[in-house]
DNA sequence: GTAACCACTTTCCTTTGGGAAACTACTATC
DNA sequence: GATAGTAGTTTCCCAAAGGAAAGTGGTTAC
């Protein structure tokens, strides 16, 4: 037996990938967090960056991402006070899940179109 | 340099990315593939052993999933036919990408929540 | 003082995903 | 002839996601 598993443990890894899935869902938050990992950006350079993003969808995600500590947003005290978005240390640790993403989405594309 | 990416490799892997997600995305998809690989199984089958998904639902994410050929769809002529769904050999693929997402996803839980 | 910039919020609308229930066409059983 | 099962489809409905456009409260430049 290769790999016997409980229908404990499969319901539970079922659960933790669509934990996984919650965060990393929607249309938006990727191409968020990738334009970060880039360069720190303030709020209108990232609308300018993410091409198509609204300023009501950009503020939802950043909450969302903040939440899931994986963006900082950091306040300046200048005149006028400038607030600067970074990938946190934390989103470091999405780079493996998304190479093996990466990796399947694209064998998938050449075996189903290609 | 640990890691220098062009911008081009850059949102191609986001592509990439985007088109996994496709493909798993939704509430039922994950749980009816995991459902096939215990066993091959019929339409009603499948109803009981996936809780509370409805036969519209079901009949939608099997097409897709027989589209994207996770899923096959086994015809045989009894009398009256008899459908029984199997999960592919090439579902297997999925095991890296599904292991790495519950990884992430576990200890994304207890960062956040615990 | 007026025009523009910044970081959003609010309102309204459309699209998409998904659920409930009924229905279909066929067959088998009592 | 009535009931039940098989493999769905059809219709109607609701909620969440997301887009467009305008507004807000402050500051700065001209």
């Amino acid at each position: 037996m290769e790999t016997e598993i409980t229908k404990t443990e499969c319901t539970s890894n079922l659960k933790n990938v669509i934990d996984a899935l919650y965060v990393l869902n929607g249309k938006w938050k990727l191409p968020i967090v990738l334009s970060l990992v880039n360069s720190p950006k303030r709020f209108n350079e990232i609308m300018k960056d993410v091409e198509g993003i609204s300023p009501k969808i950009l503020a939802q995600e950043l909450k969302h991402l903040e939440q899931n500590e994986l963006v900082v947003r950091n306040v300046y005290a200048t005149t006028p006070v400038s607030i600067v978005y970074e990938a946190s240390p934390y989103s470091e640790t999405l780079k493996d899940v998304l190479r093996t993403l990466s990796d399947w989405g694209a064998g998938h594309r050449k075996k189903i179109i290609g």
